[in-house]
DNA sequence: TAATTTACATACACGGTGTATGTATCATGC
DNA sequence: GCATGATACATACACCGTGTATGTAAATTA
């Protein structure tokens, strides 16, 4: 048994490395326990690291809840984009898109980060930011072209409504409502709002 | 000056008394500077009490908080009783609800505790009590009777939906947005929605 | 290989929370 | 009206968690 630990590794690997531990540990906890009754000590525990190595990585405690939130939602926008890339038809792709995003947000504990602590932790501000990078350009372009004559102020306001339905629905489902009705009540104001305009 | 403090109070009165100072000062603070960041010695000192009357009222800063945000979501559930009591057109009914939903959520600092912290401190299923006291329930009527062939579970994912959508209307507008277009487009919502039914 | 920078580890000071305990005011039965 | 109990606080304390300061080892640079 001769495996010397002193490997000679690069400085941005063990960066990365230690970086990966802090942010996968802290991530487990901040869901089981919510980010307010997660403590420090308890996820440099679970990362094998000491709280020297977290505050060299990251400003403070909500500093490295960032980091976590950041990679949940960029983990959502890739899905959504993988999924919806390609998609000609504007209709089916937002159809898609929505199907993406539930499948994404599905992911145990993304809703409680990115829709539950992420607005008082990170405030509204940087919460938007957070699930502005998800489909919501596509959305916004839907909405654009299905209703041309409305000023963009209104297309902006629509957006957001509607991106917030999709929160909802995320949020409803993973706390255990069944998905059909919701992915419907959906699919019905999307298809509604974008009907013929008619105003 | 024979200002002599001691009037006779029952123990009602005092209650009463030092627990809206508490939920007072509380609010106050939690508004400005977000639950988190508001400390209990600086709640008390701005109530003129000490903790020891904080921790006799309520088990811990989170039931103060709660104290205070089921105050705030009752302030809104009377304005838009008050307002849209009498009203026989439901279809009036829910436009001037919408309004006073967007009055009542006008008092600053109403948004912050009942939509941003509330979730993370109370909690999902508290938070959605929270919300769900205000004019849910008139959306979930004027919803079923305009949907009269759709299950229970679509009716209650749409109303959902729909609220998260005036949740957010509310929200951009505390935070600056212009109130023209996000009422313009929850009406448009409502009324897309609520349209004839063709599926 | 010396010098510097980076990546941690250890130790500490401070503040905040909740609890335990003591005291004054009020309600109640006689 | 007084004794007894309950209620409404006030004070003091123990614990824990955060952020910072300082020290050390590994890696990069010259």
């Amino acid at each position: 048994m001769s495996s010397a630990k002193p490997i000679r590794r690069s400085q941005a690997e063990r960066r990365a490395e230690t970086r990966a531990k802090l942010v996968g540990a802290a991530r487990k906890l901040f869901v089981s326990n919510g980010f307010a009754a997660t403590a420090t000590p308890d996820i440099v525990r679970l990362a094998s690291v000491t709280r020297g190595a977290l505050y060299h990585h990251f400003d403070d405690k909500k500093d490295l809840f960032r980091a976590v939130a950041f990679g949940e939602a960029d983990a959502v926008s890739d899905h959504i984009e993988k999924r919806t890339r390609g998609i000609s038809d504007p209709q089916k792709a937002l159809a898609e898109g929505a199907d993406a995003y539930f499948d994404a947000m599905a992911v145990p504990g993304r809703v409680k980060i990115l829709l539950e602590d992420a607005p008082a932790v990170l405030g509204h501000a940087v919460a938007k930011e957070l699930t502005q990078t998800n489909g919501t350009e596509e959305l916004r372009e839907g909405l654009k072209n299905a209703l041309p004559r409305a000023r963009k102020s209104e297309i902006n306001a629509l957006t957001n409504l509607l991106s917030a339905a999709f929160d909802r629905a995320a949020q409803d489902i993973a706390h255990g409502a069944d998905v059909a009705p919701y992915r419907a009540g959906m699919m019905r104001l999307l298809k509604r709002v974008i009907a013929r305009d008619s105003s």
